[in-house]
DNA sequence: TTAAGTGCAAAATCTTTGCAAATGT
DNA sequence: ACATTTGCAAAGATTTTGCACTTAA
């Protein structure tokens, strides 16, 4: 973790009114070197310094802040990443992103900035939001052999 | 149920080369009357002469032979829907269908016949299929008060 | 100094596995 | 009769809770 980088996760911890502890510090480092989201599980065994119970209240307070997002893989188990670089307030979530998820790999991609086109409902539902999700191959797994 | 519907799963069953049960046709009898999606806490609460273990199996071995597809909500609890009525071979999968959460009464709607938009990925990424999850109020919570 | 955060132990849940008894074909 | 399927008991895994100790502010 470079000192520059360092500086930005504690500004964000600051932002968010949270203490700037080793264990946070090592997630926010870990979450957001990765562009593809990360389960619980890859967390916990990297992490393997910071206490289980930690890891889940750390999860649970970030994204409570906005920090990070969570997001469900096909075999529905929670993966977690930074929420795009500047969107952490905690009321405007824009979460008109597209999640990619790698049948191979099982990586499930953050694709932020991404424009949905128009999508209408049947009469009588009120949208809030749109998540889309796609399954597929990633770039990785793409390759010609 | 009605001795029609009692039919019509029983063809479903042995279409699938799986035993007429009990505790199969009441979870198909309780699945196809709800338009929304049931959460495996949900049925077990209802079923509750059934084992937890066989309802475990039992969505398991629906959701292989692509009777019921699984969806999760907005909190990740997975929660299981009939294919719509006559989706159900194994291997085509339509799964273009939008999942609809009311953030109310946290419902999950299933409209399955719905023409998603062409969407374009960003160059690599080789897409089989989409899901889209909309979040909002559902036409029963949208109702004027 | 003190409020927030961590780590450990223990409870509560949830899910899987093994096997004998019951059931459908 | 035979292969499935069920239900129970028990193992395994995951998540939550309580509380004493530590640490950032």
């Amino acid at each position: 973790m470079t000192s520059l980088e360092k500086e930005l996760f504690e500004e964000l911890l600051d932002k968010h009114h949270l203490k700037k502890t080793a264990p946070r510090l090592k997630v926010l480092s870990l979450l957001s070197k990765k562009e593809v989201a990360t389960s619980q599980p890859d967390l916990e065994s990297v992490l393997n310094d910071v206490d289980r119970v930690t890891l889940y209240r750390i999860l649970i307070a970030f994204e409570e802040k906005g920090i990070i997002h969570k997001v469900f893989d096909l075999d529905g188990t929670a993966n977690y990443a930074m929420c795009s670089p500047v969107c952490g307030d905690e009321h405007h979530h824009h979460d008109e992103h597209l999640h990619f998820n790698c049948t191979v790999c099982k990586s499930v991609y953050c694709l932020d900035d991404l424009h949905l086109p128009e999508i209408k409902l049947p009469k009588g539902f009120k949208v809030d939001g749109f998540t889309l999700y796609a399954a597929g191959l990633c770039p990785k797994c793409n390759k010609p052999a």
